[in-house]
DNA sequence: GGTCCATAAATTTTT
DNA sequence: TTTATGGACC
């Protein structure tokens, strides 16, 4: 029997609450996802089979997450629900039923921003436009709207096309885009939504089987559902009217993505007979911080005023620091963090550092780097964007799809195989005039006789390409996953080229590739259906916060974003300068709306924290190799004063140029006693930081660097350095010196990093010392 | 067809 | 500041 006893009233009420129509409104951590693995598990408690059930989630990892929970309440059954992201939702419902769309075939790739970057780039090229009047980032918005919108290339045009000359281009490029994209058999992210929606609102058979199936539907983050996700909820839900929606208008943070906060706004609408429960006791925050989020959030006008309360101990006040450039807003956090670290015995994986744009992770990197202080890093530099794990992708998609000629082209001439542009666009357009497609000309010799202008070399080359393709397609039938990617490495000479030429980077790249091989063997074991396409699938819908290791004792970096949905005890909010958060919009004026949406990202980063919270800033910062002074963010001046305990770092704060050896008449002051500690160094060395590097990280470059420089950040100039030393680096690790030039002031170094290259540095300037 | 160098562009947030 | 690109040259 499930025990609900330690449930607040409201939350029974939402777990009680099994039949038609229900919004809970869930505060910041007002206990959200215990209340739906409960509402989960009582369901199942009154005999409702776990098949019925569809449950969807913002993120992978939180899908994950909340099965775990389930399964630890009610066991094994759990891992019958059919619990997801909308996106891996509609990747594993068109799998079954593409083809009654019928445009698709069922063997469809998926592309991600990048891929679909190169589409769009085709269609510009063919249609003879300049990427400068039509920035693609621009396009690829354009279309992703519209998609969200439910908008086809032909109602594009009806919509915006007659508003001006650029939308008319845009509706075309649009077109081309759409058309590319199907015969290459392939889908973008928004194509899964759309196409999942279109199929169920044609096809009445098919929505019918689904809406019998799913009798009860849960709605996580329901605040940013977009348009196509709203028809989906509707279209599934329609049968039963069993519809659960979670959210918190206040956090809706993805108005950009084509959120639309009216659809929670307007759920009674769409139902009249919901049931809403408010859940506003918060468990998480201090008192002191959940004011400060209150106060922040009351200054939005589009809201409904909610009252979200704890019974907390009141806490500690909020630290805001403001540095004097970036470098010293690092410094400051690093620490800080040491100071927790060795006065409190806190553990680094208690502390987050947020900020808004990824950008700024740089410098907080370098920080951490030269302390010492383990950390992971959400997002930026992603493994699956690594060109050698695109390529490798590129191959296996080939083999699942041979219609995917992007990934073809991708890959036919990597390795070299004296395949260039001119003779692939002779057969790519061969292949468009004839209407086949790239991989059918290839593969067949009369079709290559008939392309003009080709070479009799490029000929065998391509005969020869073609044949090991269908030696592979015979190899998916009968090899396991991991031993096919072998395969492919091996027999495509992709590993080989790299091992011909012992470059540092060739290194990496091949211990990045081992590493994906790890990922496919992981995947067999994962219990998923182990063949290329579920893997294919779910290496296109994971992403970087699904992988991050928390596990780990290590600080966590990411945007505030990504930090939707997780608490940490200590949060740090880097970079609140008005301008860069909220952030401003080049070109754009700063409508209401979108400071609202800022205000509302405020909101989400300020109730992340549980104890302690930071609010930095720097009042210079360096964007684009220049020096901005930057502003207050104006939602520090929401946040009463009595919350706050303010700190300013005293001087200047040079950088490189200040001597940093603790104690030091340079190191910079605090107004306030507080906080004295300043960064030595210790804390746990790089080799200790790094041991147990989880897998999927352990050959990215920024976790394998390395090592603190013992306090002493500007270069020593009395080393006279010479060719062959051991040098350490803050942030490249260990090189050994190739060559050097010039006396004095001007000694210039040439310096080999495994992994890195060779690196040109000036002694004066130069972060290093002996190794 | 591949490599090297110069110039330009870039930074919102992500399934 | 770093990274991407396109053009010139090998």
């Amino acid at each position: 029997m499930l025990n609900i006893s330690d449930l607040n009233p409201m939350q029974q009420k939402a777990v009680n609450c099994l039949e038609g129509p229900l919004l809970i409104m869930a505060g910041a951590g007002s206990g959200k996802t215990k209340v739906l693995t409960y509402r989960i598990a009582n369901l199942l408690e009154h005999n409702v089979s776990p098949y019925a059930i569809l449950a969807i989630t913002f993120t992978n990892k939180a899908a994950l997450e909340m099965r775990e929970r389930v399964n630890r309440l009610i066991g094994d059954e759990a891992k019958n629900i059919w619990l997801s992201t909308f996106h891996s939702f509609c990747a594993r419902f068109l799998r079954f039923e593409i083809e009654a769309g019928g445009i698709y075939k069922k063997n469809f790739v998926i592309y991600d921003a990048s891929d679909t970057k190169v589409v769009i780039k085709k269609c510009l090229k063919s249609m003879n436009l300049d990427e400068k009047h039509y920035p693609l980032a621009s396009i690829q918005n354009a279309i992703s709207n519209a998609k969200n919108q439910l908008m086809g290339p032909d109602a594009y045009a009806r919509v915006y096309g007659s508003m001006n000359a650029d939308n008319a281009k845009k509706a075309e490029i649009y077109k081309m885009y759409a058309a590319e994209l199907r015969n290459n058999n392939a889908l973008d992210f928004d194509d899964l939504l759309l196409l999942t929606v279109h199929i169920l609102k044609t096809n009445d058979e098919v929505r019918e089987k689904y809406q019998h199936r799913f009798r009860y539907i849960l709605v996580d983050e329901y605040q940013d559902t977009n348009h196509a996700q709203y028809e989906l909820t509707r279209l599934l839900a329609a049968g039963h009217k069993n519809l659960c929606v979670v959210g918190d208008a206040d956090q809706s943070i993805y108005g950009w993505r084509g959120a639309d906060i009216t659809n929670i706004l307007d759920f009674k609408k769409d139902y009249p007979n919901a049931e809403k429960i408010m859940l506003e006791q918060n468990y998480r925050s201090t008192k002191k911080i959940l004011g400060a989020a209150n106060a922040v959030i009351a200054n939005n006008s589009n809201r409904e005023p909610k009252n979200l309360w704890t019974q907390n101990p009141e806490g500690e006040n909020i630290n805001s620091y403001a540095a004097y450039n970036e470098r010293g807003e690092a410094d400051y956090i690093v620490g800080e963090i040491e100071r927790y670290n060795t006065l409190y015995h806190k553990e680094y994986g208690d502390i987050a550092v947020l900020y808004r744009t990824n950008a700024q992770s740089r410098v907080l990197e370098e920080g951490f780097m030269r302390a010492g202080i383990p950390y992971t890093m959400v997002g930026g530099l992603k493994f699956y964007d690594r060109k050698e794990i695109k390529d490798i992708i590129a191959y296996l998609r080939v083999i699942f799809n041979p219609l995917d000629s992007i990934s073809l082209l991708r890959i036919i001439n990597e390795p070299k195989r004296g395949l260039g542009d001119t003779s692939m666009s002779r057969v790519t357009a061969f292949a468009a005039q004839c209407g086949m497609s790239v991989f059918d000309v290839i593969s067949s010799p009369d079709a290559l006789d008939s392309v003009d202008g080709l070479t009799g070399r490029a000929k065998n080359a391509l005969k020869a390409f073609a044949a090991q393709v269908f030696d592979w397609l015979a190899a998916m039938e009968e090899e396991e996953l991991p031993s096919l990617v072998e395969k492919v490495l091996d027999e495509s000479g992709y590993i080989r080229e790299l091992e011909k030429d012992d470059k540092p980077e060739n290194q990496s790249r091949i211990e990045n590739l081992k590493e994906f091989v790890s990922v496919a063997k992981d995947f067999v074991k994962s219990g998923e259906i182990p063949d290329l396409e579920n893997f294919l699938s779910h290496i296109s819908l994971i992403s970087d916060i699904d992988d991050a290791d928390t596990s780990d004792d290590r600080v966590t970096l990411m945007t505030l974003h990504s930090a939707k949905g997780l608490e940490f005890p200590i949060v740090f909010m880097a970079g609140m300068e008005d301008g860069l958060f909220p952030h401003f919009f080049k070109g754009e004026n700063e409508t209401a709306d979108k400071i609202e949406e800022e205000r509302r990202t405020c909101y989400v980063g300020i109730t992340r924290a549980q104890q302690k919270l930071y609010l930095t800033r720097a009042k210079n910062r360096m964007i684009f190799g220049k020096t901005e002074t930057y502003l207050p963010s104006r939602f520090l001046a929401e946040i009463p004063s009595r919350y706050l305990e303010e700190m300013e770092e005293e001087g200047g704060n040079w950088g490189y140029s200040l001597h940093r050896r603790t104690p030091s008449p340079y190191q910079p002051h605090f107004t306030s006693s507080q906080t004295g500690a300043a960064p030595t160094g210790h804390g746990m060395s790089a080799r200790e930081a790094l041991a147990g590097f989880g897998h999927q990280q352990a050959h990215v470059q920024r976790n394998t660097a390395p090592a603190p420089t013992g306090g002493v950040l500007r270069p020593d100039m009395s080393i006279q350095w010479k060719v062959g030393d051991k040098v350490r680096h803050s942030k490249w690790g260990i090189g050994t010196i190739v060559s050097l030039q010039g006396t004095g002031e001007e000694v210039s170094l040439k310096i080999a990093f495994p992994g890195q290259g060779i690196k040109g540095l000036m002694q004066k300037y130069a972060p290093i010392t002996r190794a």
